[in-house]
DNA sequence: TAAGATAAGTGGTTAATAGTGGGTTAAATT
DNA sequence: AATTTAACCCACTATTAACCACTTATCTTA
């Protein structure tokens, strides 16, 4: 199964002093009826802020139950996706609260970039994320084995 | 599968005031009804923007929701590849807004050259597309390569 | 070939929307 | 009860998108 959720896309908004984030509109447009404005912001495995939508997120919460507990790893990675989940919904304005934990985990200040990558959302520290930019290159082996993937 | 497209031209227009660029009629009157006028920009590989009609689009992100984000090589390709993408749609006389990011990625001033290329269009700074022209050039042996995948 | 008609490219104006800031009330916590 | 936190509402400004208008080019038909 595949999402309905292609989100793309970049801005930059900035965090107000009540630590509300705007969801760009091109993107908050693609949230479906169903969904309600509710989504779930998560650690991103990368030192960001991650957002998928409530039905990605069960999509995806289907997948991790079928890691078994008896692996270290899967526990650890459980553990560590799981706890840091908050649900939450956007007011009238598409604005939400991003929770002060995750303000720390990606060392956000003022400014936020927003990228949309297909089935979530990315919040990023401006400087990170261009910070990032520059060291992870994907070398060319790498290339090689996703272009038998992909054909762009 | 292979594409509904077969863009094919050259045609060098302005940009106005407003960053808006108009589709040359040509390649506009191509797009299928069920495509509504809609359609990506984004990087192209080169220094220029790329336009795929939406139908075209769907069809490379399909392939990229088969990549899992828990691969870094995956979560960097991803993002830098959907990042940049823009949905928009052309307005009434056939206009569309390109957006800044990719004005200044292309080094787009005034002019803007337009070119078929099969699936896609090719949005150039007229200066670089020359000095590309110039540049690159495909030698003898790679030639030789592209004649055993290509009956021309 | 000329004239009219149609379409294409370009420019500007107006109306709607998006982003941002702040205040008020309700809820929760201590 | 007091303080803090969160939800809700209202308002301002800048940007964007829809609309209208004009000029140039192309096509058609007499």
């Amino acid at each position: 199964m595949s999402s309905q959720y292609t989100f793309t896309g970049q801005f930059t908004f900035s965090i107000d002093s009540k630590n509300r984030i705007n969801i760009p509109a091109p993107l908050r447009k693609q949230f479906s009826k169903k969904d309600k404005k509710t989504f779930v912001v998560t650690r991103g495995i990368d030192q960001c802020a991650w957002i998928y939508p409530i039905s990605e997120w069960n999509f995806i919460q289907n997948e991790l139950t079928q890691l078994s507990s008896l692996s270290k790893t899967n526990r650890i990675f459980l553990r560590n996706h799981l706890r840091h989940a908050n649900i939450l919904k956007f007011d009238s304005q598409g604005r939400f609260v991003l929770p002060q934990s995750l303000i720390n985990y990606s060392s956000i200040d003022k400014d936020v970039t927003i990228i949309g990558v297909l089935n979530k959302i990315e919040i990023w520290n401006p400087k990170l994320l261009q910070k990032a930019d520059q060291s992870d290159e994907i070398d060319d082996q790498s290339y090689e084995e996703l272009s038998e993937r992909v054909n762009i």
